[in-house]
DNA sequence: TAATCTATTGAGTGACTACTCAATCACAAA
DNA sequence: TTTGTGATTGAGTAGTCACTCAATAGATTA
């Protein structure tokens, strides 16, 4: 799977012939169809294990904080390091995300769960006056491109990621942008 | 062209053969390859034109404008508008975008002139003290990413094309975002 | 040891695809 | 009418790809 990550980011999935994966992988053409029943199944696994993955990260030590504003920033700081930091695995999502495939995944359980999770802390930020109060769909579509576009920004100049200034600066106008 | 853009949407690019493009535009599979070299060719053709559309629309009616919140409001409900309008070829260029082909696009001449043009916009903006004060490529780009996710959620929902105060919360968020 | 199961191999196959090309067609200039 | 030029056709080709399968290796249990 590894493997075919790589292969998927650098030539995409439909210009990657399964022959390339088990090649890269150092194993036979076989056996690829021993663990994923067609390569279409495969590129599915791949695509819900990375984006559970990237959820996941989103939450990690939520419990420490306690001002929603706090915990706001946590979201949003762990969401782009996860994204820099897996830059791979983040393209993979984002290609899946905007080719014809995903229509059948977007209803997955395991995805669902998680999303609803956010939804749900920020429909109560919304409420207590700290976020706008404007339609979550929008928030959170905010939310999410915001963030987006600043893993592809720093994926591009990498050396902004030390900038300090640059990082308040993002922040800022993240902020700025879902703040009552 | 058209043909081929509706399958690309539908399909996949990698996914829409060639004898597929010809059938659906109702001529012969050959006469594809007399006026471009190959389906790269074809493919990559479609983008420029589209994304060119794309920017010029985003100046339509510029010089009637004064104010540069004005002007920037224009932009803005351009762009989405465009996008919304052109749902189909919208897609087609973010696909095109988060696949592994664009690296040889980016840099071609004609979207260059379009995209600085923009950018000594907002850079003046910027030093007026209109918009904040941050590097100019976090702020186009948070401007980039804003009105993408606009359009794929009215893509989504397109009802709310139509309802103004979400139209007014939309762009409340998004010049929040960038106002000094 | 024998028996049973899973993991792995890699040559082979049928289907599909981008692209070619010789032939025809449409039309206009001489 | 003749000649020349580009548009169009569609059957054909060489190559590629997802996937199969019979055979082997290895592990586990009785």
């Amino acid at each position: 799977m590894a493997a075919a990550l790589e292969l998927f980011v650098e030539r995409g999935f439909h210009s990657t012939p399964t022959s390339a994966i088990s090649k890269h992988a150092g194993v036979s053409a076989g056996i690829l169809f021993h663990y994923f029943k067609t390569k279409d199944d495969l590129i599915y696994t791949l695509f819900l294990e990375t984006k559970l993955e990237f959820l996941q990260a989103m939450n990690v030590g939520m419990e420490k904080v306690r001002s929603p504003e706090g915990k706001f920033r946590l979201i949003w700081s762990n969401a782009w390091n996860y994204g820099v930091d897996n830059l791979v695995k983040f393209k993979f999502v984002q290609q899946i995300h905007h080719s014809p495939l995903i229509d059948r995944i977007k209803e997955d359980p395991s995805i669902a769960e998680l999303t609803t999770a956010m939804t749900t802390a920020i429909q109560t930020s919304i409420e207590a006056g700290i976020l706008k109060n404007v339609p979550i769909e929008l928030l959170m579509n905010n939310f999410y491109y915001l963030i987006i576009g600043l893993v592809e920004l720093i994926g591009k100049q990498p050396e902004l990621r030390r900038d300090n200034t640059f990082i308040e600066q993002a922040w800022e106008c993240f902020w700025d942008c879902h703040r009552a």
